[in-house]
RNA sequence: UCCGGCGUCGUCUAAUGGCAGGACAGAGGAUUUUGAUUCCUCUUACGAAGGUUCGAAUCCUUCCGUCGGAACCA
């Protein structure tokens, strides 16, 4: 079984489940509006969706979340039932739709109104926009319809429902805070008048709700536990959370932000998506070369790489591109263990051995698979073993293959040169003929002791090709897919049109000529063209006019080096800009701070804090005034600010259950040595948990220090022996490594022992 | 500019105060009837400055950068 992946929600879903939350039950969902295809972007969010269900043994729900009537189509549902399917989930029984819930969505809303958290309004939403919503820095004002009265909304809302009114002459919004700096809680609305044809609802409804009003009850109403999003939708956490309270629906989802996918050398917007296929820059949304589910799938991509690649990826909340080499290299493994190998040829030129006779042909077998492979159970017939190749006078070899004048480091053929064919014969180039200006046909011998292209003399530093017997050699149409971009990130740069990056040569159509076995290629079989890329067959071919796409190339190490020995670009002459960081200063202390520094001698940072911080304020003013507070002034601070506001924020917690004096007792027992300052900070975690005196918590727990070298020395003479491989590494050099064993012998002491007596102790023995 | 998020090799991602690890990309080499595959070796990173600590990527402060948020879209 493949090491399990982990990240920080993995961490917080196996945390919930430890915990017992919901009954130590996992219910994911993936909910894509039904109004677009699926893309490698979605990928990412169904393989965590799906997979963080899977893992924990839970379920995942399949949501169309189709709120909108006037953008949504029941052939984009079958589509990402398709796409998702492909990509190997199964959502069971758990398909579900928005617009099954419009009733209860009208329920709930019926009750805000009646509770007052919710009222209709009449503004339009440009002036709302415009002279109430207020702006990033400046507060909203209510709107004049807030104050109507329940039972005046209550009569409003159904008459929305009913249809008395046009669309955008009334809405209903959320009764919330105008002021507040969240902009998505300036009263957001909630449920819009359209009179719009729904694709499931037909016209039952011309009133719909908005995402934030529905997407958190659909979440509650099917008991889905980790509600999983992308990061976009942050800012709306906070009025996701007060819908569910405020329609005191019983089940609490709780969502949780990631970072989305981005590709390198593609767009992933659906709007450019979108313009790709209507404007025909592509064939239609399942162009090999469109990062769609659709498209992966019909280049050839296998729902196994695509998965190994999002799971490669990671999940984080880092902004991310990850570089789409990433994606080929997950392709070409696995490929690579999957395709049947087969000779064809691009780029045709004719070879006659000349020392071969005129009308006879060959047989030669050829294994499909390198050894050790096995052919899958889903390779035809007859691929699974060896073909026979016909072999005859008259050959084709790619052009590439042949070089008049061959660079250094050349080994392929050359007027003088021996090559072998693949499986074939090793051969010699003679002579050459031309016609129009390039080469037409090479001249070659044989050597007949090669057959099968074993080497006769053992000469193993000899090139291999591949080739083709003219006569039997069958047509194909072959489409070489690239990059859709000739730059990294398309569209990054807002002042130029996004469209003019556009890699022209994205796609290049080839008639080539294949083996005979790919005449009768059934749409979708998979190959690997020996020494070309990896292909596969797509449906527009026909039995004996087959049409092959290439998935992604082979590595080919020769063209790097080319690539690298003709540099394309001269190097740019521009010198780097100085890299002046002009700083802002720090803004200067307030009176109140600095009054802190002076009467008490802490830093500016923590006076800072001691102001901006009320609740920590106020401990630090109880605390220097208890007895013997005064003197510990500083160490009270720091502990304040450099301990226990990072403990605070961590747990979330705005209130504290002791008092100034408990904290004097915590830093006394610091500072006369009953405990570390590494013991001093379990002490505080275990305070703000329990609420209990420093002194009654190192007691029931036994806290001591061992600070005597003389209890520490044998510890650390057994540590030290029993790790010499990190002591060795330390006199090796690697002075990180001190750190390590002075936490080792911490370990020992299970956290009693004087850090900073164990540190010289160290240091004297490795000495 | 307000609120919020995020800053680790070129890229993506680990580390839960104690040896900055892995993958891809790149470089070099071995094997090879695919200049592929496989195998080995190597280069390269904690945004900056202060503070707390025996010890900081990790805790605190300030600054810098970057992304998201002011749709009757989702």
């Amino acid at each position: 079984m493949p090491d399990s992946p982990s990240d920080f929600i993995r961490d917080m879903v196996r945390a919930d489940v430890a915990a017992g939350k919901h009954g130590g039950k996992v219910v994911t969902r993936f909910p894509p509006e039904p109004n677009g295809h699926l893309h490698i972007g979605h990928a990412k969010a169904i393989c965590v969706d799906f997979g963080v269900a899977k893992e924990f043994g839970g379920r995942c729900h399949l949501r169309m979340d189709d709120t909108n009537p006037t953008t949504e189509d029941v052939s984009y549902v079958e589509a990402i039932k398709r796409d998702v399917k492909w990509l190997g989930f199964d959502w069971g029984e758990h398909l579900y739709y928005a617009s099954d819930y419009f009733q209860r969505f009208y329920d709930l809303a019926e009750k805000l109104v009646e509770r007052g958290r919710a009222y209709v309004c009449d503004l339009p939403d440009e002036e709302f926009g415009r002279s109430y919503r207020g702006t990033i820095t400046e507060a909203g004002k209510d709107s004049p319809y807030r104050t109507r009265t329940p039972a005046e909304n209550l009569e409003l809302f159904r008459g929305m429902r009913d249809g008395k009114f046009k669309d955008g002459e009334k809405v209903l919004r959320a009764k919330i805070d105008m002021s507040s700096p969240n902009m998505k809680m300036r009263d957001p609305p909630l449920v819009r008048i359209k009179h719009a044809h729904h694709y499931r609802t037909g016209d039952s409804w011309c009133i719909y709700p908005l995402y934030d009003y529905a997407h958190c009850l659909e979440d509650s109403f099917e008991g889905v536990t980790h509600s999983l999003c992308t990061m976009e939708f942050e800012s709306a956490r906070e009025l996701y959370d007060w819908v569910i309270s405020a329609t005191e629906v019983p089940h609490v989802p709780q969502q949780t932000e990631f970072a989305r996918l981005n590709l390198t050398y593609t767009v992933m917007s659906k709007r450019r998506l979108l313009q790709l296929v209507e404007q025909k820059r592509v064939s239609d949304w399942d162009d090999p070369r469109m990062p769609t589910i659709a498209g992966f799938r019909r280049r050839g991509y296998t729902p196994e790489s695509i998965r190994d690649f999002i799971g490669r990826v990671g999940v984080a909340k880092n902004l991310s591109t990850v570089d789409v080499a990433l994606l080929e290299s997950c392709v070409r493994d696995d490929l690579d263990r999957r395709s049947p190998r087969v000779m064809c040829i691009l780029k045709p030129l004719e070879l006659v051995i000349e020392s071969f006779p005129e009308n006879e042909v060959e047989e030669l077998e050829a294994p499909h698979w390198p050894a050790g492979t096995e052919p899958g159970a889903d390779i035809a017939e007859n691929l699974r073993g060896s073909r026979k190749l016909p072999f005859s006078r008259t050959l084709l070899i790619d052009r590439d293959d042949f070089a008049e004048d061959p660079p250094a480091g050349w080994k392929r053929l050359a007027p003088g040169r021996e090559v072998r064919l693949r499986h074939g014969y090793f051969v010699t180039c003679t002579r050459v003929e031309h016609e129009g200006g390039q080469v037409s046909r090479v001249i070659c011998t044989h050597d007949p002791a090669t057959r099968g292209g074993i080497a006769s003399d053992g000469a193993k530093n000899v090139g291999t090709i591949h080739w083709l017997s003219a006569a039997h050699a069958k047509d194909v149409e072959v489409r070489v897919y690239d990059r859709l971009f000739t730059t990294e990130n398309p569209g990054s740069d807002e002042s130029t049109d996004w469209l003019l990056e556009l890699n022209p040569a994205s796609l290049t159509v080839v008639r080539a000529k294949g083996e005979p076995c790919l005449a009768q290629a059934e749409p979708s079989a998979r190959f690997q063209f020996e020494r070309v890329g990896f292909f596969t067959a797509d449906p527009d071919g026909k039995p004996g006019a087959p049409v092959f796409n290439r998935t992604v190339a082979l590595k080919d190490a020769w063209a790097r080096q080319t690539a690298k020995a003709a540099p394309t670009k001269a190097a740019p002459l521009v010198s780097q800009p100085a890299t002046t960081e002009d700083k802002k200063p720090a803004a200067p202390l307030s009176p109140e701070a600095n009054a802190l520094v002076t009467a008490h001698g802490v830093t500016a940072g923590e006076a800072r804090v001691l102001v901006q911080d009320a609740v920590l304020g106020a401990l630090f003013a109880a605390a220097v005034a208890a007895p013997e507070g005064e003197a510990l002034a500083k160490q009270i601070a720091s502990v304040l600010v450099n301990d226990l506001l990072g403990e605070m924020r961590a747990k979330k917690i705005d209130a504290l259950p002791f008092d100034g004096k408990a904290l004097v007792e915590l830093v006394q027992l610091g500072q006369a040595g009953t405990i570390s300052t590494k013991q001093s900070k379990d002490v505080l975690a275990e305070m703000i948990a329990s609420g209990k005196p420093a002194r009654a918590i190192v007691e029931a727990k036994g806290m001591k220090q061992i600070a005597s070298a003389d209890a520490l020395g044998p510890i650390v003479d057994q540590v030290l022996l029993a790790n010499a491989d990190v002591v060795a590494r330390y006199r090796g050099g690697n002075v990180n490594v001190f750190g390590a064993i002075v936490g080792l012998v911490m370990k020992q002491t299970k956290g009693q022992g004087n850090p900073k007596v164990i540190a010289d102790l160290v240091k004297e023995k490795l000495a």
